[in-house]
DNA sequence: GTATGCTTTCGGC
DNA sequence: TTACGGCCGAAAGCATAC
């Protein structure tokens, strides 16, 4: 049977939410902004809503450039409730979870599905359950969302690309070259700048010049890898199934420091309140870490990290304080460069599952 | 050579 | 003129063990 999978993607999600609570703001260009703190106007737009967009403002931006760009538009700009819209995804998403056979949320407003077994592989019929869902969200949380249908997870995500906002595009299998062919290796889920910039250099502008570029010609540049996977994305082939999540796997904070620095001592007080932060978030999941990383980014917005893998799971940042010090002063003495922002992260959790097979051998 | 584990970087939203 | 967050998961790159 085909498979039938599906891309749903929650319109503007951050501006929408906050448009719903204040409708009066909905004619005005929106911005959900994180401001870091350091100037008035430093930070990003996380997200514009239409309007917005229509005079060249979008996520990533500075909010001075925006800022900017909106000068006498009557732009609306809105700090980012991010514990807000966590509680809203979580419940559109079981909204939308209660309507596939199998559900696997990737970010905060999107996720894929796989509707073969309900749909019997009729995308006719699929489309109509699609609409379904699209409907229920609107319904039940009052909010807009697109949905893309192919034959793999990643035709889906470029077909919900292609319908927002607030459509539905469903790209039968016999039709995925036709669709995919025409567009720019940037728009395929997995090519990001740096690689589309590869495949430029190798005369690759379109997906459907990836899929017929040569595999050898693209491992050397690319490295076998990324190349094979590439590769098939943009025949649509890719066979990545549809998979539930589990808990997360690491888990970080990370802050814009007040002022440029590479002292170490001055950087880990300042961390002092987001280790604490993220100190409740491991608390509240339960499980031990073994591994914990210093974070920072220069003033040139370079990323490096230091990590520390220890032999025994830990369960607070008490018992490995001075190790994360000791990071920071590694990071800082590693490159001359000052650092804009900092930041900590912990990964390796003990499993749950991995914890009840422990004790069976006990 | 292959499997495994750790560190660092990349890519996406 | 420039401007610049805070997360997440996955992959690359490297080392080690067998």
């Amino acid at each position: 049977m085909a498979r039938v999978i599906g891309h749903i993607d929650l319109d503007y999600f951050y501006a929408q939410v906050e448009e719903i609570e204040n409708p009066s703001i909905k004619d005005k260009p929106v911005l959900v902004c994180v401001f870091s703190g350091r100037t008035e106007d430093s930070g990003v737009v996380g997200t514009a809503n239409y309007l917005a967009r229509a005079l060249g403002v979008g996520s990533g931006m500075p909010i001075a450039m925006a800022k900017k760009k909106l000068e006498g538009k009557d732009a609306v700009l809105i700090p980012m409730h991010h514990a807000k819209y966590e509680a809203i995804s979580e419940k559109v998403m079981q909204t939308v979870r209660d309507r596939v056979d199998v559900f696997e949320q990737t970010g905060i407003d999107e996720a894929f599905f796989d509707i073969t077994n309900r749909s019997g592989g009729d995308y006719s019929e699929a489309e109509r359950l699609a609409a379904e869902i699209r409907a229920a969200v609107l319904e039940s949380h009052g909010l807009t969302a697109s949905i893309g249908l192919g034959r793999s997870k990643v035709v889906a995500k470029m077909a919900s690309d292609a319908a927002k906002p607030n459509g539905l595009k469903v790209v039968v299998p016999e039709s995925t070259t036709s669709f995919l062919g025409p567009l720019p290796v940037i728009k395929l889920y997995g090519v990001g700048p740096k690689t589309a910039r590869a495949l430029d250099i190798l005369g690759v502008r379109t997906i459907g010049e990836l899929a017929s570029a040569d595999l050898a010609g693209l491992e050397k540049t690319l490295g076998a890898n990324t190349a094979h996977y590439l590769h098939e994305a943009a025949a649509g082939k890719d066979e990545e199934p549809v998979a539930e999540r589990g808990e997360a796997t690491q888990l970080s904070r990370i802050i814009t420091l007040k002022k440029d620095t590479r002292d170490a001592d001055q950087i880990f007080d300042e961390l002092v309140p987001a280790l604490e932060d993220l100190q409740n978030r491991i608390a509240s999941k339960g499980v031990p870490f073994r591994t914990v990383s210093a974070i920072g980014i220069a003033i040139d917005l370079s990323a490096r990290t230091k990590s520390k893998t220890f032999e025994n799971p830990v369960e607070s940042f008490a018992a490995c304080k001075s190790d994360v010090l000791a990071l920071f002063k590694e990071l800082t003495a590693s490159s001359d460069k000052e650092l804009r922002r900092a930041g900590v992260r912990v990964s390796g959790f003990t499993t749950k599952s991995g914890q009840t097979s422990l004790t069976q051998f006990q």
